[in-house]
DNA sequence: TTATTTTTGTAATGATCGATACATAAATAA
DNA sequence: TTATTTATGTATCGATCATTACAAAAATAA
């Protein structure tokens, strides 16, 4: 192959890019915010990534989706994903204080974006109702098998859970605070048995 | 009193810049942005308030929590508090959809200004707080009062309804649809009986 | 009337925004 | 070696950012 060799690969542009976005929001970060946290300049970042802020955007955000993917399979190998689903959850309160106020990149997408872009909303509202699908066909299979007492749909009680999931994303910044999550976590839970 | 006379009310103006920080956000708001929906100039603008956008923005959340505080009174005067709390949870599904992908400016923010700026983050918290105790407070005079059966603690209940709250925030996003929303709400207010 | 006070409208400020232009560096292909 | 290709670093672009400066407008007080 020709040409001057690349030092800024892609994958590390867009991870040490996605640690900015997931801080500070889509809007909120400048170019020069990217650069200093990717080390990569003007000529470079352009050079790899037309599509500039936007792109890097959308791939943070789609690396993010990687990440639920292998979940998912994790899932569909496990002889209890009720289980798995659950150890989710209560792993959240074990974050620290910094990711407890970073929260999830992709419920604050959805938050900040709505009016303003339209393709990164849908975008992260697509995300959620993957997610929110996959909760409720494992809760559908556990109440099939007698797994699961509540005769609330799964339709509603998946919905629940990625209710859940976006209002831990506040409840995480208003108590960063294992104890305190714990608690929470446990109870809410308790809904799905 | 002497002085040109003021035809852009304080009031006035906070109350259509809230409209357009509660869709936009802050930071994705501009000046330009204030000053379309006010009608004020920059001149008006500076001159009434000092502190520019954030002053603005600060007194448009405040704003905000007069709604609340009006509910709180109303609470307080009511025989059933507990009704009057899921009845206001029941009429969100009846806002239209505009209304949905607003959300609650107060959880917006709460979400938005994290690493952003840590004054309007924490009043956001702090107003959000206030509805939790709220919650809180009702719970516990309910659950005396032998209303509700749920021997779960007021303190974990409160914290359950402002993180529904939280959730129904992006979720209205998600699906702003009533016939959604209301099966929803109604599943989770169940919870709490 | 004249002086004083306050609000308003507009022009300008310097800073920063996201993005581009372009020369140079550094590799391979011919 | 020389031509070609690609990545990088830097200068710069016009646009927009939040804010300030300032003169004119419009009221009251003297």
């Amino acid at each position: 192959m020709r040409g001057r060799p690349t030092i800024y690969e892609d994958s590390n542009i867009i991870k040490k890019a996605q640690e900015v976005f997931w801080q500070k929001g889509y809007s909120a970060t400048s170019l020069s915010d990217l650069q200093k946290a990717t080390g990569a300049g003007a000529g470079s970042f352009y050079n790899t990534f037309k599509g500039g802020k936007k792109e890097v955007f959308q791939k943070a955000v789609q690396e993010r989706r990687l990440a639920f993917d292998e979940f998912k399979n994790e899932l569909n190998k496990s002889n209890s994903p009720l289980e798995l689903i659950k150890d989710f959850f209560r792993s959240i309160a074990e974050a620290n204080s910094n990711e407890h106020l970073k929260g999830c990149i992709i419920a604050n997408t959805v938050v900040e974006m709505t009016f303003i872009d339209e393709d990164l909303e849908n975008s992260a509202v697509q995300i959620l109702k993957e997610v929110e699908q996959m909760f409720t066909e494992v809760i559908k299979k556990e109440q099939q098998k007698g797994n699961i007492k509540t005769q609330t749909s799964p339709e509603i009680l998946g919905k629940y859970l990625i209710t859940f999931w976006c209002g831990l994303n506040t409840l995480r910044r208003m108590y960063p605070d294992k104890n305190v999550l714990k608690d929470q976590i446990e109870m809410q839970l308790a809904v799905i048995s």
